[in-house]
RNA sequence: GGAGAAAUGGCAGAGUGGUCGAAUGCGGCAGUCUUGAAAACUGUUGAGGGUCACACCUCCGGGGGUUCGAAUCCCUCUUUCUCCGCCA
């Protein structure tokens, strides 16, 4: 959620960059700004009336205890039109307090100045390319051939055992998530992430505080009997460990990673580029998340963007690096670099990472601050990104290291998965 | 799942209707003493909002109620602990 006082005074700025996302937002920082004063004013209209009859009561007291009876119930009287007049103006208060955060939760957060203005995904910036397409024999295969042929992922299993996009992964196949699980914790641990095991199901106040809630509704599994969701990524768990938390500025920054499944329902995405391992409900990912100080949370993204490479450098994965533009920039997000492995056999790039800073959408929401050197509180940046979704990563291993003799696995994996390949 | 108890400042722990935002201890911070440190002693120290700074408002697990006035009384939810049952 966009901050107010950011908002007021830079409504100019604000419409400028959320046009980027293609949204004509006048109306609505308009209506903020407005709103927000209205706000202020009841505010201070309650306080004083509150005021007011916090020193009638005083006063009762001090007459009861003297015996004056007939003095404070004269006060008494007047503590009527006072109770009367602060509760109009808590529920104004109330009504014009929820209508201006009903708006704010409408807004998405304000594009980096980087971020290129477009529609679609094909405005993307391409800013990073790296690692050689294997060429490939004419009869190479997609890899939900290959998972068949080798037996290590069941896709009509999991239909029958789940349904659609819960696949079985099988013998050479499993131990090969594993291992990738395993290296890719290593990896972010080696770079200073502390890892953590989050819970996979969520309550509703954590939905919202990263964002999921009350937008994206949809796009999460709902146990309704509890009224708990099945996490889309470790994200929301992971970033909720600051909710309502003040950190020490010398704590800062604060860098975790965590391997969770993740669970998303995909409504209405059917189509074309649905098969195999593309897009699942139920898919494994390692995760990196970090609280930075506000001057440092760029560089910081950069060092993610940095650590993402190293590790598909070592995978000797064929990869690129989006800018994502304002039309495909994600609700919460200021600046978002995607990372796309080439799938050869599909002849396609397949997102495997997606590395964002949220600035202070998501602490503003969260209520996350660090205490400044003035002894202020102010809000902290937050950041994650993949490292990596496995199901893509995985894709691109099985179709990129196809061989007449099996599938090689990358040599950083064989240590961890003590098999050289798949055959 | 059943029965009972509890939830107060960084922590421990008083407080059952009126100068209580809250005793006391520990911890933290500052000082005295000391070559330095420790100990001891003295002072200081809850949080959030608001303001240039004050004022002022809110907060004793969450929400609601009674009352001129609630940490204190009532309702409700949540969580924790103890005992019993079940159990990976």
């Amino acid at each position: 959620m966009l901050q107010v006082p950011f908002i007021r005074d830079n409504k100019d700025l604000v419409i400028e960059r959320l046009a980027k996302r293609n949204i004509d937002a006048a109306e609505d920082i308009n209506q903020v700004v407005a709103l927000d004063e209205a706000r202020r004013g009841l505010q201070t209209k309650l306080d004083n009336a509150l005021a007011e009859g916090n020193k009638l009561s005083k006063e009762i007291g001090g007459l009861f205890k003297s015996g004056d009876i007939d003095k404070a119930n004269v006060l008494k009287e007047k503590t009527s039109q006072l109770k009367v007049d602060s509760k109009e103006l808590t529920e104004a208060l109330n009504n014009t307090t929820s209508a201006l955060n009903e708006l704010l939760y409408k807004l998405p957060n304000v594009p980096n100045k980087l971020v290129p203005s477009g529609n679609t995904e094909d405005d993307n910036e391409v800013v990073f390319k790296e690692g050689d397409i294997p060429i490939l024999d004419d009869d190479a295969l997609p890899h939900w051939e290959l998972a068949k042929k080798y037996d290590i992922i069941d896709f009509e299993l999991g239909n029958k055992i789940t349904g659609a996009g819960f696949p079985v992964y099988k013998g050479k196949g499993a131990k090969l998530q594993r291992a990738l699980i395993t290296y890719f914790l290593d990896k972010n641990t080696e770079a200073g992430y502390t890892e953590f095991q989050l819970p996979h199901l969520v309550n509703e106040a954590s939905g919202l505080g990263t964002g999921q809630l009350p937008d994206k509704e949809g796009q999460m599994y709902h146990v309704a009997a509890d009224n708990l969701y099945l996490i889309p990524t470790a994200e929301v768990p992971g970033t909720n460990i600051f909710r309502d938390v003040v950190v020490n500025e010398i704590d800062l920054p604060i860098a975790i990673t965590g391997y969770t499944p993740c669970f998303r329902r995909e409504a209405g995405s059917y189509g074309a580029h649905v098969r195999g391992l593309n897009r699942l409900h139920q898919f494994d990912k390692v995760e990196i998340i970090r609280v930075e100080h506000p001057t440092k949370s760029y560089e910081a993204l950069n060092g993610m963007v940095a650590h993402v490479k190293t590790i598909l450098q070592e995978l000797k994965l064929p990869y690129r690096i989006l800018r994502l533009c304002g039309g495909d920039l994600g609700f919460t997000s200021a600046l978002t670099y995607d990372f796309e492995v080439f799938s050869t056999a599909q002849d396609r790039w397949l997102e495997i990472s997606s590395v964002s800073n949220f600035e202070t959408f998501q602490a503003n929401r969260l209520k996350l601050r660090f205490k400044n050197s003035e002894g202020k509180n102010e809000l902290a940046h937050t950041l994650n990104g993949s490292s990596l979704a496995l199901p893509r990563v995985l894709a691109g291993i099985l179709e990129n290291y196809q061989t007449k003799d099996g599938i090689l696995v990358p040599e950083v994996l064989q240590p961890y998965t003590g098999f050289k390949i798949i055959n």
